[in-house]
RNA sequence: GCGCCCGUAGCUCAACUGGAUAGAGCAACGGCCUUCUAAGCCGUAGGUUACAGGUUCGACUCCUGUCGGGCGUACCA
């Protein structure tokens, strides 16, 4: 519908003198007030200071000029300082119906971003510990978005970019160690700055079970690593399993390091005066891309800082083909990115090819009390603790619900109360009293024609329907912002729409035709509702 | 000090990227269950959008400054 409300405005306006450049964007938008029609344009307004005269009567001029099809468009208005409302037409509110349920799950869909391929990147904790709540709003963001990326056409990969070098890692091994040691008796100290979580002593029991004292003149800590990597990182993939994430692929920075891109990216910058040595250490002229200091690319001690592999990873990633690159990081990693960007354009790649989703801190309110976490220090609540108390379904919706770029507070408590507090619930009980009532009809009704829709006349129904089929257009801005909390807001006024209509018109006992019509909107709604909640990787019960 | 983000109802947050009378959920108060799931619906109350300026037809949204909070500001990741 914006579509076709476009381009009638833009034939209309081919009719006035205006240049290309002055035509500006004619955008159109749901008013909030029901009584401003269904969808409007501020086109004459914008215009206005180009053609110099005022806003009403340019509307008035292009609503006169304006030709539209009356099975669509019902009523076209001109309000308030120079709004252009329009009301659409019964017939269009049926037609579009009949689709939702003729495309189904597919309903929503759109071809919007197709041909682009697109690899987001998100999680990527090291394989030092379990995931925590950090990680996943992280974890949830990232797919979610890909989701709404892949409905909008786009084919979309998932990948997790890990380091399982360098000094966590080490402090890690040495911890494994340690506890080891402390399992068979001896005597041992944890390293400073050492991992306290009771999982480094499992994982050394476990290596108690399979090698015994074997190990126990090992000074080397490599296998105390490696069974640290693997353990833990089984552990991650199945909680990421657990919220309904799947990853295509996992990326070891060693990579960059293997393939001699490294080596590249730094010859790359020398012979554009980016790099250059001083103290003892490789910088990269960061101050060249505004920034008041130059950053260490490779330490005195010949150690590479994480900034450059950082770089030579997301060249690599423009390399194998994606046209965009989308990286989930939390704010604390917020200045890392730009020096990242410009080192992509030093080596000669668009900077816009790579986009960054930013989310700020999760606080878990736990007895109505923030609770302050450390990975390293034992004090944290991990991801599969957190399902364990609320449930997938749950833990992702909060993870969704506020915009990524504000504060979330995680309410345990208000997260687990049944019913009444709990904004998922109200989403899956409206779905599954949808379908409650779609099983009665089955047995009650053997509908043999085709629906009578334009029975379907109360106004709860057609704001119901006009709900409904906004669904496309959700999508799209939704992943067009990567802000996939817009979703579950959309999702909740559809239910409330659908609560509303249930209370106000009855399905069964009513005339056959108009049972049959309203089980068709309520098939609709339901439809809408689980493709949303799929969307967002949240079930979508047909009983509760 | 500097950089990024945030400040909206008592609390947690929306507001379609600059649009018309700023909206939901909790909490408070008042109604609604012999009828399709009351995990629900309807209503009342609650606001100088932190503050002060500016930009324009129009600002919660953009700009400047002030105050308050978070994060960063490493040859740590």
């Amino acid at each position: 519908m914006k579509d076709y409300l476009r381009s009638i405005l833009r034939s209309a306006l081919k009719q006035f003198d205006l240049s290309e450049e002055e035509l500006p964007d004619i955008q159109i938008e749901k008013p909030n007030q029901p009584g401003h029609g269904d969808s409007a344009s501020n086109i004459a307004l914008n215009l206005s200071s180009v053609l110099k005269t005022n806003p009403r009567s340019i509307a008035e001029e292009i609503v006169q000029k304006l030709e539209y099809d009356p099975k669509k468009i019902k009523a076209v208005e001109i309000a308030g300082p120079g709004f252009i409302n329009f009301r659409y037409a019964e017939d269009y509110l049926y037609d579009e119906l009949q689709h939702v349920l003729k495309q189904g799950r597919d309903f929503g869909k759109t071809a919007t971003l197709s041909g682009n391929r697109i690899l987001i990147e998100f999680v990527s904790a090291n394989p030092t510990g379990p995931l925590t709540v950090g990680h996943g709003r992280n974890a949830v963001l990232g797919d979610t978005v890909a989701r709404l990326l892949e409905w909008t056409g786009a084919e979309v990969d998932r990948e997790y970019y890990f380091n399982n070098a360098g000094r966590q890692m080490r402090i890690l091994g040495q911890s494994v160690r340690a506890r080891y040691l402390q399992e068979l008796g001896r005597e041992a100290a944890l390293p400073e700055d050492g991992y306290e979580g009771e999982y480094i002593s499992e994982i050394a029991r476990s290596l108690v079970e399979e090698h015994g004292e074997s190990l126990l003149n090992v000074d080397d800590t490599t296998a105390f690593k490696e069974k640290a990597e693997q353990l833990i990182f089984e552990e991650i993939q199945a909680t990421l399993q657990r919220m309904n994430i799947r990853m295509d692929s996992f990326f070891n920075e060693q990579e960059v390091y293997d393939d001699g891109s490294i080596e590249k990216v730094i010859e790359t910058f020398r012979k554009q005066d980016l790099a250059y040595d001083k103290d003892g250490a490789t910088w990269f002229r960061t101050t060249r891309f505004g920034k008041d200091k130059d950053t260490v690319l490779i330490k005195s001690s010949g150690e590479p800082t994480y900034r450059l592999p950082d770089i030579a990873y997301h060249a690599n990633k423009l390399d194998r083909g994606y046209n965009q690159c989308i990286d989930v990081f939390g704010a604390d990693h917020i200045d890392t990115y730009p020096d990242v960007l410009s080192g992509i354009e030093a080596l000669g790649y668009d900077r816009s090819r790579v986009d960054v989703i930013v989310y700020q801190f999760v606080t878990i309110v736990k007895e109505g009390k923030p609770f302050k976490m450390s990975t390293r220090k034992a004090n944290f609540i991990t991801l599969d603790e957190l399902m364990d108390e609320v449930g997938p379904d749950i833990t992702r919706f909060f993870f969704l619900m506020r915009a990524p770029n504000t504060h979330l507070e995680f309410d345990v408590a208000e997260a687990k109360a049944e019913g009444e507090k709990n904004p998922v619930f109200y989403l899956q009980y409206a779905h599954a009293r949808i379908h409650s009532i779609l099983r009665k009809v089955e047995q009650e009704y053997a509908f043999e024609d085709a629906p009578e829709l334009e029975r379907l006349t109360h106004e709860s129904e057609k704001k119901l329907i006009k709900s409904i089929i906004r669904f496309p257009e959700m999508i799209q801005s939704a992943a067009e912002s990567r802000e996939p909390h817009r979703m579950i807001n959309y999702l909740d006024d559809l239910a409330s729409h659908f609560t509303s209509f249930y209370h106000d018109c009855r399905i069964l006992g009513e005339k056959e035709q108009l049972v049959q019509a309203r089980t068709v909107l309520a098939e609709a709604t339901a439809r809408v509702l689980a493709n949303g909640l799929t969307i967002l990787g949240i079930s979508a019960p047909e009983q509760m």
